[in-house]
DNA sequence: CTGACTTTGTGCGTCGGTTCACAAAAGGAT
DNA sequence: ATCCTTTTGTGAACCGACGCACAAAGTCAG
C-alpha cells in the first residue's frame, strides 16, 4: 500500500496553480452558504472551467476527495490556502499612490486573502503625509528603510510607466523577490525574482481585437472567461 | 509566383494575439526615438519575449519583414494596429465608479490606444452626476439608454462582486458583446459574448504561492514576466 | 555581377496542458 | 454481504504553443 493523502511532489503546474485562487474563491462562497460537500462537477461549474481539468488539478496537491461523494469544503479550502501560502501573513508595500494606488490599497479583495498592505510609498510631496485606507503615505527616499522595517515581502509597482525600472531595482537590491507590476513597461530583474503583470489597455486590445473580427469577418470566435 | 503580403489566412492563434499589444507598445517607444527599422532580434528584447516566437507571430499577421534587413517600425505598428481593430475609434463604458472605476477613468493607457471612454455609470445618487476624468457620470438606470446612445460596444465592470453579474445581463441583452470584468465573480454570458476577466488579487496569490516556495523548499521555480 | 553577410520565415521535434473515458473506490440499500 | 449508484483519480490521445536551427531571400561592398 501507498500511504494516503501525501502533499505529493513539488511541481505544481503553472496553469493548475493559476486556478487554485478561483476554486478558492468559488469554495469560499459555497461555505458562505453552508455547503459542508461539493463535487468536482458543481465546484467545476461555480469555477467557470472543466470539471476533469479540476480533478486533475486538485490531484496535484494531494488526494483530498471521497469517491461518491466529493469534496470536504472546509477541508478543501484549508489545504489550498496552505498551498498558495495564504495561510501565513503577507506584508505587500504599494509603490506610487496614484489613481490606481489609491484603489489597491481600498481593495478589499487583498485583506481578505491574507495580504496586508503595510507601507504607500509615492515621490509626490503632494501625497506623502497623506492618510489613505487608514496608512500614511510615505517618501520614496524611505522606500529601503520601510520595506525592511515592516518585513514587506511583495512590491506591487503603480507608479508611472517611466519610474517602474528604477523603484524595481531598487527594491530587488534590498532582498523583494515578488513583484505585481502595473506600469506598462518590460521590467528587467535578475534570475530568483517573480515579476507578474497587469497591463489593464492589454486586456481591452484583447477584446477590440475579438469584437472586430465579430462584426467584420464570417467567422466568429467566442472566449470563456 | 505568389501574392506579396497578404492579410492571411483568418486565424491567429489566442497567445499570438495577447502578444501583439505588448509588441505595439515596444514598437511605440521606438517610433518615439525615432527608429526607422528593427530587428527580430532587438524587438523581441525589448518586449521581453524570445525572437523566434516574435517572428511567428509576425508570420500570422502577413510577411512585412524585409530578410537581412528587419521591419519597417511605422508600417508594423499600422499592421498591428489593424489587426488588433485599434485604427476605429472605440467607446467604452465603464461600470461602477468606485475607487477602481475612478482609476480606470483617469487611466492613460486607454485613450492612447484608440479606446474611448464615453460614459461612466454608477448606483449611488452620492456619485451621480460627479465630474471625473471630464466626464459627468450617469445613473445605472440610464444604462441601456446610454450605451445605445453613445455606440458603446465594449463594458468594463468595475461593481462590487454582488451587482456585476445583473449589470452584465443587462448591458448583453442591449447588444454587448465584449465586456471587462473587474468583480471576483465568474459571469455567465450567452455564446458569441467575450469576457476577459481581470482579478487583482488573484496575481497575488500566485506571487505568494512561489514566494512560499522560494523561502521553503530546495528548489526555485522562477518566472518570466 | 558576384560573393559575403544579415535577417526573415518556417519545418519540425518537443513539451505542457486539456479532455475524454474508464477503472477503482466509497456509500447506501436491500 | 452483495449489488447498484455516484464520483474520484488518472491513463492516454490530442492539441496548441515554444524554440531550435536552417534554407530562402534580401542587402551591400567591391
Amino acid at each position: 500500500m501507498k500511504s494516503p493523502s501525501q502533499p505529493r511532489d513539488r511541481g505544481i503546474p503553472d496553469a493548475t496553480v493559476a486556478r487554485l485562487p478561483l476554486y478558492l474563491r468559488a469554495l469560499h462562497g459555497m461555505a458562505e452558504k453552508a455547503i459542508a460537500t461539493v463535487s468536482s462537477e458543481d465546484l467545476a461549474v461555480a469555477a467557470g472551467v472543466n470539471s476533469a481539468k479540476l480533478r486533475k488539478d486538485l490531484s496535484h496537491l494531494g488526494s483530498y476527495g471521497t469517491r461518491g461523494v466529493g469534496y470536504d469544503v472546509e477541508y478543501l479550502v484549508y489545504q489550498i490556502s496552505r498551498e498558495l501560502g495564504l495561510t501565513q501573513d503577507w506584508a505587500v508595500a504599494i509603490v506610487g499612490v496614484g489613481n490606481l494606488g489609491r484603489a489597491l490599497a481600498n481593495y478589499g479583495g487583498f485583506v481578505s486573502r491574507g495580504f496586508r498592505v503595510a507601507a504607500l510609498i509615492d515621490a509626490d510631496p503632494e501625497v506623502v503625509g497623506d492618510d489613505i485606507a487608514g496608512l500614511n503615505v510615505e517618501h520614496i527616499d524611505e522606500l529601503e528603510a520601510v520595506i525592511k522595517r515592516r518585513g514587506v515581502s511583495i512590491v506591487v509597482l503603480a507608479t508611472p510607466a517611466a519610474a517602474a525600472q528604477e523603484v524595481c531595482d531598487r527594491v530587488v537590491a534590498v532582498g523583494v523577490t515578488s513583484i505585481l507590476n502595473f506600469a506598462p513597461v518590460v521590467l528587467s530583474v535578475p534570475d530568483g525574482v517573480d515579476v507578474r503583470k497587469v497591463d489593464l489597455s492589454i486586456e481591452l486590445q484583447i477584446l477590440a481585437f475579438h469584437e472586430q473580427r465579430k462584426a467584420g469577418g464570417p467567422l466568429m470566435a467566442v472566449d470563456s472567461q
